[in-house]
DNA sequence: AATGGGGTTTCCCACAATGGGAAGGTCAAG
DNA sequence: CTTGACCTTCCCATTGTGGGAAACCCCATT
């Protein structure tokens, strides 16, 4: 298989590909005499591993981890498990600043009239007068 | 006021300052002889206002645009309304996207005993074995 | 005056993960 | 054999931030 097959079949990109092989995610693919990279079945389905990994949001890092423990047959759930939850609390923290962002925002948007007249709640919170919905930088 | 102080009193790194002279987001600080950066009250006001909408996540395009507003005193509410309820919509839909990250993984997680034996549904779904829960990449 | 410590300058590198594109080699079908 | 589709490597860009080096500047204390 050529990396295009391999790319279609896995949804992962060709340059994807290559820049995984670069990064010792996956190991570095077999050659033809002309210097194509070959792929198996198998190496297709660690990249559809992998593609389906990243749809989670899952680091480089975190899914070498992943990847190592689902080759070990050795492994233990608890240590899958512990990679998992560090990243559902990532998740988390990051949807809370987001979410404390947007409704920051949302609650100035809705104070101002969007209309012709230069008033705007939103610049005069930004300039910092009314400091009360802004957001205080621990 | 030397590039330190504006850095200190405005909560913008030293290096962002630079930073953003170089994108013409500021405009290009006065020097002394020696070739320091001089600012302003002013322009610290202006950095104050940058910082507290990059605290809001705002995009440096946006911000851009925000404070030509800002300094604009024809603008119209509207122009800055919009602006700002782009970017809760972008909020918004980032939002979305990692809370379904997030609610994936929990479940899996969930499911997942955590316990010194090798199973675990985490790499089963990853594995593509049970596609219910995954992610469908549209 | 000399020296030292702290501030400043520019320039380059790095991150994470991905895409774009150029220049050149290869394969298969016509 | 030519053409078009595919592959290779290498460089660049993104976003916004930080790190660090080499050189220069300012001020105060010996």
């Amino acid at each position: 298989m050529n990396i295009g097959q391999a790319s279609a079949t896995s949804g992962v990109s060709a340059k994807m590909l290559r820049y995984y092989e670069s990064i010792d995610l996956i190991p570095r693919a077999g050659r033809t005499e002309a210097g194509y990279r070959v792929y198996s079945a198998k190496d297709v389905n660690t990249l559809r591993f992998i593609r389906r990994a990243r749809d989670l949001g899952l680091s480089i890092g975190r899914i070498k981890l992943l990847v190592g423990l689902w080759q070990d047959r050795e492994r233990l759930s608890a240590d899958v498990k512990r990679v998992a939850t560090e990243h559902v609390a990532e998740l988390d923290s990051k949807i809370l600043e987001l979410t404390a962002m947007r409704d920051t925002l949302q609650v100035l948007a809705d104070a101002c009239l969007g209309d012709h007249r230069p008033d705007c709640p939103i610049l005069h919170d930004l300039e910092g007068g009314g400091r009360a919905p802004t957001q205080w930088a621990p």
